[in-house]
DNA sequence: GACCCAACCAACAACGGTTGCAGATCAGCA
DNA sequence: TGCTGATCTGCAACCGTTGTTGGTTGGGTC
């Protein structure tokens, strides 16, 4: 899997491109490197906040949109109510807890799917995503339970 | 296409679901039905605006999202800023303009997308949704001119 | 190693879309 | 027609995100 880079590399690519390399942005790379989740900026700034309880919200906001207008991150709308910034950088798609908005990538082949080109209205596609939507195992049980509880009571 | 219910069957719904009728909702109904395109609530409101002024914002949210509840409207979330209601019932997907947000119908077969069973983390998937994104021909000559422009000077 | 200044930081306010609230109003029924 | 609770409106709050501001800091240069 094409992982987000290390921190030194990232250092190195802040580094590069003028911009400087803080305490801050090296605590975001940290956090960031080897995460599978998707993250929203809330959870990386509490992930942050660990090591760095004075970083502020703003900072994680700012240095996410600064790696994902460098490519090293991707940012996802995915309805969850707040964007989330996925590392993973291969073409991938997405499956989507409609109960507690977790996020979990899928290779599946898209490349089936395509406009027929009378539906195209002239448009130049760039990217296809395909989201997948239902229910983790999690929700379901907690879901069964809750059903349980309530034929027996 | 099977398209929303015209006004006087939505008022049949909502009498049935002892929900009331009133001048707004029906005007609401009235500028639904017919609708092509993925009207946001802000445009719903504006055009309802036009033949009943006093109507609030938030009378059309209500409505739009009882709507919604009842399976007459599909919202969509296509990462466009605001939430969508698509009139449209058929299954179908979506193509959206990256710079002006606008969104078509896109009837393409989707069912050979599927997540290989290792994949699925045990997630009960009831729906797949692909987004096709672009640019409209409209942005693309905007922006083919904005850059002759600039070629010459 | 000190200097300097753009880049950065934290805190706060603002923003846009959406929803909760309270009081005024109205649809539907007797 | 009169009742009654659902609905409407206007406003304020909410949430995620971004702009602003004034003080702080990284790192190239001497």
């Amino acid at each position: 899997m094409l992982d987000v880079r290390t921190p030194a590399e990232l250092t190195e690519l802040f580094r590069a491109r003028g911009l400087k390399v803080t305490p801050q942005r090296q605590a975001i790379f940290r956090v960031l490197h080897g995460e599978v989740t998707h993250p929203t900026a809330e959870w990386v700034y509490e992930a942050v906040s660990d090591s760095m309880p004075t970083i502020s919200l703003r900072t994680v906001y700012q240095t996410l949109n600064d790696l994902a207008a460098m490519g090293e991150v991707q940012a996802l709308d995915l309805g969850t109510g707040s964007a989330r910034f996925d590392p993973n950088l291969d073409a991938h798609h997405h499956l989507v807890c409609e109960h507690c908005g977790r996020v979990v990538d899928v290779y599946a082949d898209a490349s089936a799917v395509r406009v027929p080109n009378p539906q195209r209205h002239g448009f130049t596609i760039t990217t296809t995503e395909v989201v997948f939507r239902g229910i983790c195992p999690e929700c379901k049980d907690r879901n069964d339970q809750g059903k349980r509880k309530e034929g027996n009571g």
